[in-house]
DNA sequence: GTGACGTGTGTTGACGTCAACATGCATGAT
DNA sequence: ATCATGCATGTTGACGTCAACACACGTCAC
């Protein structure tokens, strides 16, 4: 905010109307094609940029987005966050940063209120945020929601997350495991939930042992993968993501039940370099942050055909661990 | 900015002048008891939120500070992040992050620019967006480097990456181990030169090896880590960041060279859950980013004696890879 | 009683932009 | 010649806030 070169200089140098200018700079409007270029030349001189603060007064538009995060310590939230932003800046959209405090409704709704104070044109609530969406109050500005659950008047976009958990047990059974256990996300995560999901439906209820519960972190995923290394039934584990997974395969190998066939969800950058190589789902966070703010973008604008509903493919990638 | 409320319609309620109630909102001036209540209570009943947008283009003030990162896939790079975010909003203040394209001046120059126009009152450039910081254009507002080398006028805070690193050969040379490898990060980048001295100064010239130079990845970690494996002289390797050992640790597993103390450095939230489960070098990452946002809100505040340079303590975790 | 001072509050104007309306001028139809 | 039309541009004012100044009133010293 240091700068100071505004429309009515440009106006002087150019022998314009601050009016005229505006104009120019808002690409829109009719100018005569040689004033234009006066205009232009007169902006490039003075390094003339637009002042937001007072074109967000004036017009309520600040082409700034928020993004609303539990915690970026999981891996796939960083990496949708990087890839929100990205696809921000393309769009010339800066993006404000919001973490969470806890899961309760009032954190939610203060949320919200900081947003809509710091004037963001519209917010994107990844996963964690999302179970207590409906619960707070509506924000004033459009929202768009990352693995949410369905819900009437909340457009959602999600990871095919039943698809690629479904991928998991085809790829496992077809190896020749009837029975393929599942350490799980948290209850109550909708990520979580749509991979148990997908799990379940790919194989038979007879043979489907009861999943096991984490909360996505290594350490529970070590604490689970104790259990199953103790069952000599477990033959293979669809953990419902790559760090669990990794605790698993610890569990296995101090076991002695290297031997047994793990899936995980994601992959992270690391899984490649698991012992073994972790076999994992894909998950396409740059299309998923490209199409979050798209959307977003379109229901900014009011266009009221936005999807309610968007599902990114998930992708298989074999490696040594199954 | 789906609002409305207006100073003006809190100043009818309460029967005063906008200028008293925008005095009530700012804390400060003098108020007489009896209005600032009365103005309190029709802020209350109206639901009032300053602008910002509108007090941003009178004072020059947004409360917003930019984050400038080169990427968010690195677990360090989100970690500090979140700290940010976290110690921003404790100020109330909200927190802006682009991420750079590119280590070209250019780029650094153009992000700049970005923060510039969307108001920012400060940013906080982290470690790997550093190094091209004295080439780009000065920014026209406050910068607080993290990880960045000494340079004049430019308020630095870093970790004290050489510190921890030294205490980390020092736990492997009481160990027995009298040679210690490093495998360092890549070149250029200050982290890593500060933890390769650290390893330098730590042990004598004669007993000290070439270091071996990775790129931060595990894959890299992977690479450098058969070569490493293949030596029979390494019995101790001092990895410079966590997910570089997580690669190392794998080559040396499948090279049947398990026995290879192994120190990493970062103490990502996975590292207990590595085979073995990994000594490592932990940085504080919230005090990290605490005193960047304070150094940075003191330097937006003019405060005239910010320290040039912070150094953070390191802290050793021991587990069972040393 | 006069003047100096302090306190609480109001008035005015400006930050930079853009929407709405107004103006001036050329063109072409009648 | 007259007038409607359309285009390029200018003028005015308002978005909501806060700084600077102005004012009214009371207190106190002399």
């Amino acid at each position: 905010m240091a700068r100071s070169v505004s429309a009515a200089e440009v106006a002087r140098l150019a022998g314009v109307s601050g009016q005229t200018v505006s104009r120019v700079a808002n690409g829109s409007a009719r100018v005569d094609p040689d004033t234009r270029v006066r205009v232009e030349a007169a902006m490039a001189e003075l390094g003339y940029r637009p002042n937001r603060a007072a074109r967000a007064l004036r017009t309520g538009r600040t082409r700034t987005l928020g993004v609303l995060v539990r915690t970026l310590a999981s891996v796939g939230n960083a990496r949708m966050l990087e890839a929100v932003v990205a696809a921000g800046a393309a769009q010339d959209h800066a993006v404000l940063v919001l973490t969470l405090a806890d899961d309760t409704p009032e954190a939610l709704a203060a949320a919200y209120r900081s947003l809509d104070d710091h004037g963001v044109d519209g917010a994107i609530a990844l996963n964690e945020a999302t179970p207590t969406v409906r619960a707070g109050a509506a924000p004033v500005f459009p929202l768009v929601a990352v693995d949410a659950p369905p819900a009437a008047g909340l457009t959602a976009i999600a990871s095919d997350h039943a698809g690629g958990a479904a991928a998991a047990v085809a790829h496992l059974r077809a190896a020749g495991h009837t029975s393929v256990h599942h350490l799980a996300g948290p209850a109550g995560s909708y990520a979580a939930d749509e991979r148990e999901r997908g799990w379940r439906e790919a194989q038979p209820g007879a043979r489907r042992p009861d999943p096991v519960r984490g909360d996505w972190t290594s350490t529970s995923g070590f604490a689970r993968g104790r259990e199953l290394a103790a069952d000599p039934a477990v033959t293979a584990v669809f953990a419902a993501n790559d760090q669990m997974a990794l605790g698993l395969l610890r569990a296995l190998r101090e076991a002695g039940r290297g031997d047994v066939a793990v899936v995980g969800f994601d992959d992270v950058a690391d899984a490649a370099e698991f012992q073994p190589p972790l076999t994992t789902v894909a998950q396409d966070f740059d299309l998923l942050g490209r199409r979050a703010v798209s959307l977003l973008l379109a229901a900014i604008q009011g266009d009221p055909d936005t999807p309610d509903r968007t599902l990114v493919p998930t992708r298989l990638v074999v490696r040594e661990s199954a």
